[in-house]
DNA sequence: CATGAATGAGAATTCATTCAT
DNA sequence: GATGAATGAATTCTCATTCAT
């Protein structure tokens, strides 16, 4: 535009790849955590998406499809993913535990990967499948390698007996809650939301206890 | 128009009118924990109210001033129940923040206390402003409580010296988790969703860590 | 108000009159000026007469009633005063129609009086029997009036052999168009809009005409 | 709700889309002058243009927008056509006079050229802005000619030294009261409404005057 | 394949009118 | 007589979906 007249050689004339209904899910993805699914008009989604209305819906069949696409879309690489990362790894499981929540952390922090649970946990009442889905395949994978991690740091004498999924809740909760707090309501702590303090501090918490020695020996 | 044709309307039954308001929120409040501010028609709260829909806006000047309503009226006792009652209290804060904790969780259980931050939490992304105003009236006010007797707790040789604001989190984070996990994903342990057993885990956790005494002396 | 705490003596409790239905009628008429019949609520009527919406219906059927009480109230006195007044003088009919102008003009000076055309002007669509009331009242009478005290200055040589019936506009029309651009369009001349300075051109082009006496002489 | 039920709509039947929104116009402005602005229904005006609703919302943001659309194209043709057509004449301006108000009184023979106005004057109280744009496009265009040629005709001689301002009125006011009392109130003369006869007989009074010529001479 | 004009069911909101108190 | 809470028909406006081009 500012060098009118001057044309550069080069892939010009790019075509749209094939990825078409890929632009219309992270077309659609981004509008339904701006201003969530009801709010978002397919209009919308297309002009994002940089496509007209009807090319939308010759690659989903209703405005429905699309949030399920997009839940669908974004929830296959998970349950690959982490999982077999941490799974069958050996030796001191709060180690692992450790490594696998900092891991958890650092992708909580692209807001990119918060995006598809966000809308989730938003349109659930409408869509109750897609919890359903989301459960299926990913909370039900993710959980229970969590939980078996535990079994065995129980069983190896790293950690005390405690019940292994209700612990689940004690080992995601704080970084679930901290996002929350954080992204929904704006409270933020004095020293900002970088997650990587507060892991330390869960952590720290989550492995030696909130009491201090002293107390502790009484 | 106006000339032809009679139209002939009004009221078919009385009733007092005080409460009038409350039983349109309580109607409202139910179905937007069912089906969602969106998908909830103000007939539809009209009628569960018992009243007809001009009703509603007898009270209430639009559908968004309902689910303010809502929310404001749901707001209001929080803020002074709960804190006043741990604020002040003497001796191991420990104790204090367990009872807390259980006296949370056992609110918790009830739906009706849940419905608020629920839908609060599922309409924000239309109305930021309902978040603003619960974290100015609710979160305000019972996070600063927490953080003091955390300080205290530190202060006073109970706690090891953590981050309170950060600890917060790891506080309330698992009842959170536990309460979205189960009513969100469906997600129930074994042993039920009985939030009692989640407490006393997390306590233990909280408290003591989970690392194995053996493996703490290390 | 300001002289909070003393009581002057004298008619303080002054119990509102029989003129119920009067103050609603104003009430209505002033609002239907301002907004117009359809923009205008019962209850906005009722507030300004100072009664409640129920009141309103106490005294008329209806809406339309009341904009058509309103018509005939206001048209009554008109064909009594100022065609008695007019009608058998003798002597010049010029100087008798100068004088009904310029009591015309100083009557429609007065927004009150310009009130009642104006509705009906603007509500004759929705209400055309109320245009057919104004005229059998209004200008049946008056018109003939004018009519034949034209015809009598043709008769007595006073007049030109005019049309005495077309004539009735180019002696009224003159002020209808003057107060119309004022009111609804805003245009007023230079000299503004005092009505006296208009009759006073429009008289005299209206007997002497547009054409300069040399050129007509011509 | 989404995700319960069906939807199938859409088209009917297809056609040209430029003209679409001048048969929407044509069919708002009939409607307007029959019925009015408050009692023409959105759906009155599809059904009329041969389309659906949601057409009338595809080329006019709302309702009040299809009014101001139907002023504002009535409005352009009009300052440019009579002015250009007698603003530069030269010669007595009388003749040109004349000749202008034989052409408005024809043009508003035709019921189409009368509809704007009429609209104008109906709803200009629930649309001052439509008054202010009348005025600004039409009157503020034409008046000035008027009284410019006035000017002219005082300066030259023709014209006996009146206020040209003021006059615009004595020229203008007998046509508009002439339709005014047909059309609003049904006051129609014995020989009918044919505006040529009043043109007639308001000319001769306009540059001739009301009183007979002996009686003149006096 | 793409487009976007057209459709029309659906939902929010208004307000004239009624009638128990 | 007065009141004003309650009603619900009517109307505007939105937007998912279709389909002729």
């Amino acid at each position: 535009m500012a060098s009118e007249g001057v044309r550069r050689r080069g892939p010009k004339f790019r075509r749209r790849s094939e990825a078409r209904p890929d632009e219309v899910l992270d077309a659609a993805l981004a509008l339904f955590v701006e201003k969530g699914f009801a709010a978002t008009r397919v209009e919308d989604i297309a002009a994002r998406a940089g496509v007209s209305k009807g090319t939308v819906y010759l690659y989903f069949p209703s405005k429905d499809a699309v949030l399920e696409g997009l839940v669908r879309r974004g929830i296959l690489p998970i349950a690959e993913s982490a999982i077999e990362k941490f799974g069958n790894l050996e030796g001191d499981p709060r180690i692992i535990l450790a490594s696998a929540i900092r891991m958890l952390g650092s992708r909580f922090s692209d807001p990119e990967v918060r995006a598809i649970p966000k809308v989730v946990l938003r349109e659930v009442v409408s869509f109750p499948h897609l919890a359903e889905m989301y459960r299926r395949e990913v909370l039900d994978h993710v959980i229970p390698v969590v939980v078996s991690l535990i079994e065995r740091g129980i069983a190896e004498g790293y950690m005390r007996p405690v019940d292994p999924e209700l612990t689940v809740r004690s080992i995601v909760g704080p970084l679930v809650l901290h996002v929350v707090l954080a992204e929904v309501f704006g409270v933020v702590p004095k020293g900002g939301v970088e997650i990587e303090k507060l892991i330390d501090n869960h952590l720290s918490i989550l492995f030696d206890g909130l009491s201090a020695d002293a107390v502790k020996a009484e």
